[in-house]
DNA sequence: GATGAATGAGCGTTCATTCAT
DNA sequence: AATGAATGAACGCTCATTCAT
């Protein structure tokens, strides 16, 4: 056998693609990609057949660690309300935790040669999500909007307040609960 | 810089570069730009010192537009949740009536090369909702939250709708008063 | 109006592809073409759309030059051989003297990227010889075979005496009248 | 250099490289081959040095076997036009049964890699031809030209024979015929 | 010997910008 | 002012070759 491939490179690439995006945006070269993950140009083409797909995998990546972050130690059994702002909390705590993923995201979302397939597996990371989403709205005002557009809605807010926070931290988190109920409010719970 | 001589020229740039940005993306090349404003590379050039200033440029006539197309027909005396309302409707329906300037924007607003100076040279703009939006906030329960946090909270939710709005049209408008009163009870109004 | 096409740059960049291809065959860069013309690598992209489209033209340009020099000075009444013998010389003369048209030629007419527009477009330089060519076969034995296959025939043959001259010269012209004879007797002329 | 342990190995090489080449050109890369090859890319490197090394050597195997495949089953005693007849037979029988070598070879044959030793490396396999030939041509009006030319220029018809048959089909042998009539005319035989 | 990941020079091509006309 | 040819750095990607396993 050959030296097999390096999973250690893979992850390298993803980190340092990650920091290179959030630093200078999709613009950024795989030559410095590469550099900065201290393998050679060739290598990321090993590892990831394009830029595109290079691009497209960090998305994977990144989106569905965030739907993970969010759901994790979620309590079965608490009231929605209760749910909801754990998740709230916990994703908030990822992104400014971790602000470079966080504006790598915010790039890679927008990103032109991101493909349907991409966006499609990340939804099984946010189907916890879906569902308390699902039961908050199910008796609100917005039962007969499509579940999609509410689940946009949120984002929308969260990262707004995401990037608020980041621009002016707020340790206390009195702005982080304000704009949590202001969610709550917004989706009639 | 100076105001030149050809205006024609300049909104011609300013019109092909929202069309051709929608289009391709912040990628689109300087010279396809020209083509399409009918104008040679070079002339591009006499009017736009460089590509970032083109895109800035177009940021704050796009984004000045749609605060202006916002605050259209104010009606003074109204209360301030008809006030909201109005802005809203004309909010929305610049955006939806002219698909491409909002995709335009939305490109312009993540691009790299926009500048500080570009970001506060369209605030004038957005005053008049930002006087209708402290007296809404006033007494609610966001009274504490900096204005501009608000802000970016109900522009995040109206370009959620906007997007889902073009992607699948309402006529009836059922979606967009959902939208509105979902933001309604987010600003706790 | 601005500077218009340089006509001495597009030639020159077909000379100095002719000598680079003669010299380093087709993979020779379009930066080394580009260095030896005196222009820049982004210059050459204005004038050929792209190496290939170098490529094909630069074929069209040669083929159809040793055509033309075969074809000249050709004596209307003369007999069929002595025409024949005529082009023959010119033929030959044209790429006894300038041999790197002829290796670059040789390169060329076995490259991948040539299209068949390019092979027809070359028709044209060699209408004449054909005709004299079918003048010649028509009553003897190659006379059921198509034209193509008998031009083929004398060009290989031709090729054939120009390599083995440019490698021994021969300033006597014995080989050549020897070869020319060979030619004659297979075209049962 | 030296035999290499699995001859298995050199043989699947060659044989993807002819069957490569034929169909992509001498641009082919060594991956390509040794994918087709069924081994690794490192493998192909001991058993070849450089993909030079393997172009030069596919040249003499494949010259070398259309050499001897010409001279096969050849009757000693019979008069010359006959045994040329045989080799020239049995020449385009090999080439037109086996377009895709015959392919590789018209590729080979022009390769910027080829070397002289090469070139030299093919000569015994046809010292039976020359032989032939020198026969043919001894009381003839070529008698005073080098017999490489001669060769040169039987091989070109022939070439130019094969390509045309290849390209046309013609199973009842006349153009064949022909063909070879023309080259013994020209071989003043 | 066999493997295939790793390498990095080199490729064809693009494009923001300059400047002679 | 208007033009578009000229520029050359930079890009994504390929590939012959090496070498750790």
């Amino acid at each position: 056998m050959a030296r097999s491939r390096n999973p250690a490179h893979r992850l390298a690439l993803l980190a340092a693609a990650t920091k290179v995006i959030a630093a200078e945006g999709l613009g950024a070269s795989t030559a410095s990609i590469a550099r900065e993950a201290g393998v050679s140009t060739g290598t990321l083409f090993v590892y990831f057949e394009t830029k595109a797909a290079l691009i497209n995998e960090l998305y994977v990546v990144l989106k569905s660690e965030m739907g993970r972050a969010a759901t994790e130690n979620l309590q079965a059994g608490a009231p929605p309300r209760e749910q909801l702002r754990s998740m709230w909390d916990h994703w908030i705590a990822w992104a400014v935790n971790d602000p470079v993923k966080r504006h790598a995201l915010a790039h890679l979302s927008v990103a032109e040669e991101l493909g349907d397939d991409s966006r499609l597996a990340v939804h099984a990371a946010y189907a916890g999500i879906a569902e308390i989403l699902e039961r908050i709205v199910a008796d609100g005002p917005m039962r007969e909007v499509p579940l999609s557009f509410v689940s946009t809605l949120m984002s929308a807010i969260a990262d707004a307040t995401i990037d608020d926070l980041i621009a002016n931290p707020d340790p206390s988190g009195t702005r982080s609960t304000l704009a949590f109920d202001a969610m709550w409010r917004a989706l009639g719970g």
